[in-house]
DNA sequence: AAAAAGCTCAACCGCTCCTAA
DNA sequence: CTTAGGAGCGGTTGAGCTTTT
């Protein structure tokens, strides 16, 4: 079929944007608010693509964005979900708060995963040594803790565990996934070091898609994404996304919140 | 001091999903 | 059911800045 594109080109601006297009654009917004964004540049009289204007609000104009460098934790917690969710950005970044999708990603281009190959490399090296040295001699060897542990997704995940990243990861068939990864004949990504014993091992799954008790989500709500996990997500997706000025359907964001708190009991990740 | 290499991050592009007609 | 259009997502790019040689 082919899409037109999001808006005409011709005599639109590109590039980065002034301090004046930047004023235009917030006080445009404070007034009217964003209802539509393809309309939006030429009712506050900009000549930019509605796809920008967008952008550019999301990213760096919004009165809550937190800018500034990510502390250890808000690295922590990208790497803990980014093994979760592989490269959901968006749902990534809910867990941020003001922090973007794009600026989570790079990120993770930047810094972190580099520290995660520089870190699987030194490991292998070591590895290697090792083995060679165990056979070269008897001394005893004391096993470093092995960072890769955490970045890579449990070897013996249980069948719930699984569907639950199926479908994190195949509800966007388009979704990439990192170098170190493969993909399955379902779109689910692997990592290529699957042999070695994992960091979150099956208590970290169970207790994350597991619910006992007191929190906001009834305890039905983590059953049904347990055992329907398709259902769920899905849900979770459509009303997380799609609403520009609500944000968040409170249902949706309740079983958030609880993976999410769960997530953030986890023990503190390794330094590097 | 200058050139080269590396790094960062804002912005663009193309795609999919969703919804309304 | 089909189609068109809007919104949002993730991948990628490239200008500008910083560090290294």
């Amino acid at each position: 079929m082919g899409r037109a594109p999001c808006c005409e080109k011709i005599g639109l601006k590109k590039g980065p944007w002034s301090d004046e297009e930047d004023q235009i654009l917030i006080s445009y917004i404070q007034q009217h608010g964003h209802p539509n964004w393809r309309a939006l540049p030429k009712r506050a009289g900009l000549l930019r693509c509605g796809k920008s204007c967008r952008l550019r609000w999301t990213n760096y104009l919004r009165p809550d964005i937190k800018r500034g460098n990510f502390t250890k934790e808000e690295e922590d917690t990208i790497i803990q979900l980014h093994e979760m969710l592989g490269n959901r950005w968006s749902l990534i970044a809910m867990k941020l708060p003001g922090r973007t999708d794009n600026e989570i990603k790079n990120v993770w281009h930047t810094h972190l995963k580099k520290r995660l190959e520089s870190h699987q490399t030194t490991i292998h090296d070591s590895k290697r040594r090792h083995t060679k040295s165990k056979s070269a001699s008897k001394a005893p060897h004391v096993e470093e803790p092995d960072v890769s542990q955490c970045l890579v997704q449990p070897k013996h995940k249980s069948f719930n565990e699984e569907r639950f990243i199926l479908n994190q990861q195949s509800s966007r068939e388009s979704s990439s996934i990192t170098e170190e990864e493969t993909t399955d004949s379902f779109g689910v990504a692997k990592h290529e070091e699957i042999d070695h014993d994992m960091f979150l091992d099956d208590s970290f799954w169970s207790e994350t898609l597991s619910y006992k008790g007191d929190d906001v989500m009834e305890s039905d709500s983590i059953t049904n994404i347990v055992e329907h996990p398709t259902n769920s997500l899905t849900l979770m997706e459509n009303t997380n996304t799609r609403d520009p000025n609500i944000g968040c359907d409170t249902y949706g964001m309740d079983i958030w919140n609880d993976i999410f708190t769960r997530i953030e009991e986890l023990p503190e990740l390794p330094e590097f």
